[in-house]
DNA sequence: TGCAGACCTTGTAGCTACTATAGGGTCAAG
DNA sequence: CTTGACCCTATAGTAGCTACAAGGTCTGCA
């Protein structure tokens, strides 16, 4: 329920009209629009691209490259994320194999792994060393 | 920068010493320590695990169950969420679809889908009606 | 010695899309 | 008339930074 009101903040909602006692009473334009919202997000869309939909969408008589151009956009967007995670599946699966269970901190593969990498040195998920571009840190002593 | 500041903040680097003027003067030890954060931030990580795996590395006789299960959970998150967004690009390639470059908003497939959508029909992202969908765990049986 | 410019310090606000809480007002039922 | 469910506003918190402001410090050069 806050988050209609935050929508309606955010400029996504007309602002709608109040009871005597200052009750927002909302009509089916409110809810259509409301449903159009919820639908994006269920895209993921972020709600700027929202807005700018539900502009251009009042302007019926212009051209849709724009339309066409966000959510090609955003399509790309999720397209990386989603090969981003799937390579992060990998790295995680690689690091999770270091180590069964029941033995103690001190022989543990993925800490032992994660520590490894700390100082540099290859990993098991992160196949090339680190050394190559490390050692940014400014130091002074 | 600021971030190594935002990290000592948060707890997972311990403060350095400062010198006469007060400039923060690191170690080899805060080094290995970012180093550290920096890689389990590569694995997207939340910060809060990142703290949890370097109190658990300091005991070092206690059992690693705890470090497994969190690698793990981690993985799991990550899988949910690849997954997620994989059933979501398929979603955007049939929204994007509906619309060819070059013509106008009134006869844009995408908007009319969006719309359509927000009246509560079946959508050519979301195959079936709206009543049954919930936010991102849904499976097409 | 003076000064420019690069770096450091602290503190604050902004980003996304909500969510939670506090402290109050309104309304309908019993 | 009270109880409890709802609504109102305003504020703060979430994650992990990033950007900016206003000032202090250090270094090199003339």
């Amino acid at each position: 329920m806050q988050t209609v009101r935050y929508y309606e903040r955010e400029g996504l909602l007309d602002t709608p009209a109040r009871s005597g006692s200052g009750y927002r009473m909302y009509g089916p334009a409110h809810v259509e629009r409301l449903n159009f919202i919820r639908h994006c997000r269920s895209l993921d869309m972020p709600l700027a691209d929202v807005k700018r939909l539900l502009e251009l969408s009042r302007d019926r008589g212009v051209s849709c490259d724009d339309v066409n151009d966000l959510v090609q956009g955003h399509l790309e967007r999720v397209r990386a994320k989603r090969a981003a995670l799937q390579a992060l599946e990998t790295q995680l699966g690689a690091l999770r194999a270091q180590c069964d269970a029941g033995h103690r901190v001190a022989d543990c593969g993925i800490l032992e792994e994660l520590i490894h990498a700390a100082q540099g040195e290859a990993c098991a998920c992160h196949p090339e060393p680190h050394g190559a571009r490390a050692a940014g840190a400014r130091k002074r002593a």
